[in-house]
DNA sequence: TAGATTGTTAATCGATTAACAATC
DNA sequence: TAGATTGTTAATCGATTAACAATC
């Protein structure tokens, strides 16, 4: 095995680590098997997965492999051992408590999403800073005011905090948090934070994301033109060549 | 270079290929740019945009060797040059028309980013199949029948579709996309779509990306364990070791 | 001049893909 | 048995990081 896959714990065990890439993965087979489960099958195979996602089929097998799962040449893997062993593995059955910060528009949105919760996410109460949304119930959600976060989340033993205020707000946010004891922070404000080492920033930035699908659409425009009835649009498209 | 970071276009051009991680990290160096020309500077140095976005100066080096400005030794870029080349290269001056399908709370969120518009994205129309929504105003923006959705895309010319359709709407939305001749869908939607291959699919998977963050949580709590006054709550982390 | 920084090439690293023996 | 599929090792590919000459 190599070095770089493992990591030492504090009581000197070893920690296999995932590539992130293999770990996205993973909630799109559980998400198969369970469609798989509903047509009746009682087995399923890599082929069958990689064929429904569009993957390969042997990097589905590898992805596979970190869940520790056996399965059987010929047939494949039984399939509510795979689920069992997916759901497990990406720790479903441990439902963390989170906050969320910033009820506004995209905040609401993330409150109304119930399958947080077989995801291992609960997000627990909402906090915002205007005293017009204090005291509501979103989704069924009290909206406290944001001073409360750091005494709250200390004694709740928080870990999991979710940042959905406008970019000018968020490093405030993310201090409170970080005072608070939330060691892991879901950032939808378009602005990298600064945090201490030992807590976990995931970023999701729809700004970064949007460059990534004009780029994909104007290289697919330019090796495969529109369909013919259309006027071009070609000329207003930047090139991305020198 | 790399033959790999060549396509050829239909007219025998080269078109070059940037990587997507550097693409996703361009918006951030403008971003970045944004605040040190407030700052009251007039250049920048791949040093200065490593230090405040926590990257290897090298790498942004790299990244901005795509965009093709010069920059000078020991002086940096021309704050100004830079700023325009990043805009020019994610083709921000060429705005997009895009229509959005679902007008629930996410599509809502999205529909008051107003900052897409500079980014390349105007999100023109929304659509949804709840009568109780159509004829309504979100953000300014109509709402409108799904059903009118091809005809208008055809006619509009609109090139990019946003999916914010719960997951079992998704794929007959997509078709209607496909229909009316949109070449790009941003899916929110938690599932895969299937989509003919000149359709480029850009998927913002939330539950995937959570994954994401569950998993690097439990790895620093097992790393750097709580701080004390904590009582541990590691018995209920799954540990990712077989 | 000295030294910081660019531009560019080479080395490293990690993830994907290919190859293939084992096996049901 | 034959052949599909697993498990695993090796090869490839692409992105990051290191090295270093050029230069302002």
């Amino acid at each position: 095995m190599n070095l770089r896959t493992q990591l030492k714990r504090p009581d000197g065990t070893i920690l296999k680590i995932v590539p992130e890439p293999t770990l996205k993965r993973l909630p799109l087979y559980h998400r198969f098997l369970k469609e798989w489960e509903l047509a009746g099958h009682k087995t399923v195979s890599c082929t069958d997965i990689g064929r429904d996602l569009d993957l390969d089929p042997t990097q589905v097998r590898k992805d596979l492999e970190s869940v520790g799962v056996a399965g059987r040449p010929r047939v494949g893997y039984i399939l509510a051992q795979l689920t069992d062993g997916l759901e497990k593995f990406l720790g479903w059955n441990n439902i963390n408590d989170a906050f969320l910060v910033g009820a506004g528009s995209m905040g609401s949105a993330l409150l109304g999403y119930r399958k947080f919760e077989q995801c291992g996410l609960k997000i627990v109460t909402a906090f915002d800073q205007d005293p017009a949304k204090i005291g509501a119930k979103i989704h069924g959600k009290h909206v406290l005011p944001l001073a409360k976060l750091p005494g709250l989340a200390r004694r709740m033993q928080i870990l999991i905090g979710i940042i959905t205020v406008p970019a000018e707000a968020a490093q405030a946010v993310a201090d409170l948090m970080v005072e608070g004891g939330i060691r892991a922070i879901w950032n939808f404000a378009p602005i990298r934070l600064h945090t201490p080492e030992r807590v976990i920033v995931h970023n999701e930035d729809l700004y970064c994301s949007l460059a990534g699908l004009s780029q994909k659409l104007s290289t697919t425009l330019q090796t495969t033109p529109q369909e013919s009835g259309f006027k071009s649009k070609a000329t207003t498209i930047p090139s991305h060549s020198n």
